[in-house]
RNA sequence: CGGGGAGUAGCGCAGCCCGGUAGCGCAUCUGCUUUGGGAGCAGAGGGCCGCAGGUUCGAAUCCUGUCUCCCCGACCA
């Protein structure tokens, strides 16, 4: 278990790389830019999945599931979105391997099975769900279609990054249609929402309700929403986003349905998406250089129990201690570790459990079985105390509470201090190069001076936020007018 | 695709410049002592030195080719 320990103010990549490794989230595969999420990290996708998922069966909607692969000729209908797409998607070409004659025990491609028509493995699902739901779609009677799917996407990317980019990557996608935009923008925002409240109230993480300019929207959206968080180094990570597609897709896939009044209508449509990218904001938003910081609603294991003993004799004696406490947390839906190995010292198993986020840590010894105490330590704070062991189970509860509100709260206050609303072209470098923080600043809304600013200081905006209030200034670069300030931060 | 780094035991690395048949730490196994913050001692097992050629009496080391991974940039959820 020995590792290198590289601190967070160091070398941040490396610091999150290590961490990512070490807790024993995921690592590095065979295939390049492809990733093996480990038992633990997945334990926490499935916590991230199950919540989401009830929310969206919450708001109507159910699961389906639609293939991996698209054909070229539909993926290529929706122009811009086959345009936005197309340089990172990776394509079936053939269909068959076969005996290498000229190298014994190795395959080549049967150049016999070239596909006739080459396949698209998905970079995103709209094409092949669109062209479903041409087929499901007749009347009015039929909408709304409100449909997610749990899958994998490709997206070849140049570089990767553990959970943040990975060439394949886990998500869900809603697609839905519907018969009037307003109620396609409704359901853009609602889903909009569900993604913040996740974020802030079960991630822990503040995020900024958002929308991108044309240049960062969805390849085929009319709008794009967003959420973003700051991350400890300052840099923005998009969390999820939730697209208003207008007509375009069904004018490219051809789905109308008749209307009450008999007339033909193109539907309107929304795709909203989160990835396994959350469990990059998961682990950059708390963590530090001791491992992991989860915030509790989401932690595979809420309790780790260690006992210090000499003999098996006092093993026992504590494990009759402990495990109706055990019983008593879990009945209250807690997930409870009694770490009774053997192999380990409880040293060892502190710094282990502390690597891996675990929220509360109980050590219970012969010391405390005399004294009828227990020591509890949180993890967000690293501090600990000892307790009366009778009750104790209400105090983590609370403890668990406390650490979740406080994980959100510290997090809120982070970003607070790293947002700086500027004014002066200078005040903007310092804060996106000095400070590394989000700088609120004035915009002309042209596509043209977002570019300029990027090419400047690596700075994009990452949205304009929801909560935008009218203010009339001047452009932070161009000098122009401008009603209103938007979010700039570097980006990951 | 450009720039950098690296492929040697499960993991992290040294050895390579100056060729002589592989070593360190952690992990693993055995035994004893330990156990309230990553245990100690003694012993043991484990390697087609990324792959393919070449030079040489001899290659981890030199030469050529090749593949892969990581990091930084451009692209992006």
């Amino acid at each position: 278990m020995a590792f290198e320990k590289v601190k967070r103010s160091e070398n941040y990549s490396e610091w999150y790389n290590n961490l990512v490794k070490n807790a024993d989230l995921a690592e590095h595969s065979a295939v390049k830019g492809c990733m093996v999420i480990k038992p633990y990290g997945y334990a926490i996708w499935e916590n991230i999945q199950r919540q989401l998922d009830r929310r969206f069966k919450e708001t109507g909607h159910s699961n389906a599931y639609f293939p991996l692969f698209v054909p070229k000729s539909l993926f290529e209908k929706e122009e811009k979105n086959a345009e936005g797409f197309a340089k990172e998607c990776a394509v079936v070409t053939h269909y068959r391997l076969k005996a290498d004659p000229d190298r014994p025990g190795r395959l080549i491609t049967d150049p016999d099975s070239k596909l006739e028509e080459e396949l698209v493995v998905r970079p995103t699902s709209e094409a092949i769900i669109w062209n479903t739901y041409r087929n499901w779609i007749r009347s009015y009677r039929d909408l709304p279609i409100l449909i997610n799917q749990w899958a994998n996407v490709v997206r070849w990317e140049m570089r990767t990054r553990l959970f943040l980019r990975t060439a394949e990557f886990l998500w869900q996608e809603g697609h839905t249609a519907h018969a009037t935009k307003e109620e396609a923008l409704d359901e853009t925002r609602k889903m909009l929402d569900v993604y913040a409240q996740f974020a802030e109230e079960w991630m822990a993480v503040p995020v900024i309700r958002g929308v991108k300019t044309e240049n960062e929207r969805f390849a085929g959206a009319d709008e794009t929403f967003c959420i973003e968080g700051m991350m400890q180094d300052g840099k923005a990570l998009q969390m999820g986003t939730s697209h208003f597609l207008g007509q375009n897709f069904a004018k490219a896939f051809d789905v109308r349905y008749q209307t009450r009044e008999g007339g033909l209508e193109h539907v309107w449509a929304t795709s909203w998406g989160v990835s396994t990218r959350l469990m990059g904001a998961l682990i950059m938003a708390h963590s530090d250089d001791e491992g992991l910081v989860l915030p509790p609603k989401l932690a595979p294991i809420h309790v780790v129990i260690v006992p210090v003993y000499k003999s098996e004799e006092e093993l026992n004696l504590i494990a009759d201690a402990v495990l109706p406490l055990k019983k008593t947390l879990e009945a209250a839906g807690l997930s409870v570790k009694f770490d009774d190995r053997d192999t380990q010292k409880p040293g060892f198993k502190f710094a282990e459990w502390e690597l891996k986020g675990v929220p509360v840590r109980l050590a219970i010894g012969p010391r405390d079985l005399a004294n009828g105490t227990v020591e509890v330590a949180r993890r967000d704070l690293k501090t600990k105390e000892n307790l009366p062991f009778a009750g104790i189970e209400t105090h983590i509860q609370q403890l668990l509470n406390d650490i979740q509100k406080n994980l959100y709260q510290r997090a809120l206050d982070f970003r607070s201090a790293k947002t700086y609303t500027v004014n002066t072209w200078e005040d903007f470098v310092s804060a996106i190069d000095v400070k590394e923080g989000f700088a609120v600043a004035h915009w002309d809304g042209s596509g043209e001076t977002e570019e300029k600013i990027k090419e400047l200081t690596k700075a994009t905006i990452r949205c304009i936020p929801l909560d935008q209030h009218e203010e009339n200034g001047t452009c932070i670069l161009s000098g122009k007018p401008s009603k209103g300030r938007v979010v700039f931060a570097r980006a990951y």
